[in-house]
DNA sequence: ATACGGTCTGTACCTAGGTACGGAGTCAAG
DNA sequence: CTTGACTCCGTACCTAGGTACAGACCGTAT
């Protein structure tokens, strides 16, 4: 593999900051290729190891979990990144039936505040009072 | 309306820590009913905001947004409540879409897993990395 | 060979959303 | 009337997730 990229290559690629790779690599989900009296070179695996956190980071993990994750790789125990895995799955499910509940609730309310006057109190915001 | 009740039971009776409510206070969210040489005593409408606080927050309102909402409410403009909540249903329709997709994947995985062999790099990880 | 710009290290600072604490006043039970 | 619990107020501190320096060093184009 060739360790072709600079710091700020790298970040670039990924689409986050110089600093930001420096607090993951502080973080230690990201290591820290030796400078060997120069610049550090990055390369594929960094990148996609930076990629690996902003998706997962997106999806809804947190740091501490992402880098959770990213050890059960570097373990290669299958069995507990199965465990978590589908803790996490039941995870997401929980969080889109919540998620789903309420956009409906909004939605209700949105159109049930296009169909009352001015005069009444906005229900949306009446919403939250009651489960 | 009776004011009846002191910071902590009002905290208690939202499930929140009395130092939550004071900082509420301070962001201009709760008001402060005027204490009159004694302690303060809170009504069923600061319980009432609280609770609307709370429910906001965790359908993925961050506190400036409730705020927001709050005032809406202040000020009935029922137009911009309903931009505010339309725009929020588009939001959590693309996280629950999002997380759909990574559910999926996981599932996928997970089951890939369990087919192939403890030799084989555990797929779990691999797939963020691919659309 | 020097100037300009990127890198390295360490530390400081930032927003969001709280949480804790110190010191003083107040309330209510015994 | 004392004691213990609670309140008030101000300020400090905390975690998460970064972001921004400063000062020194490196590397490359001119």
């Amino acid at each position: 593999m060739k360790e072709e990229l600079t710091i700020s290559k790298l970040a670039k690629a990924a689409g986050v900051g110089v600093e930001t790779v420096r607090y993951y690599q502080r973080r230690g989900m990201l290591n820290t290729p030796s400078a060997g009296k120069s610049y550090r070179r990055y390369g594929a695996e960094h990148l996609q190891r930076l990629l690996f956190i902003k998706r997962a980071q997106s999806i809804g993990f947190t740091l501490r979990e992402v880098a959770e994750l990213l050890s059960l790789n570097d373990t290669r125990d299958h069995r507990l990144a199965r465990r978590l895995a589908t803790k996490k799955i039941s995870d997401i499910e929980g969080r889109i039936a919540q998620m789903s509940k309420v956009a409906d609730a909004l939605r209700h309310l949105v159109h049930e505040c296009e169909c009352g006057g001015q005069e009444m109190p906005c229900p949306i915001i009446r919403m939250a009072l009651k489960e």
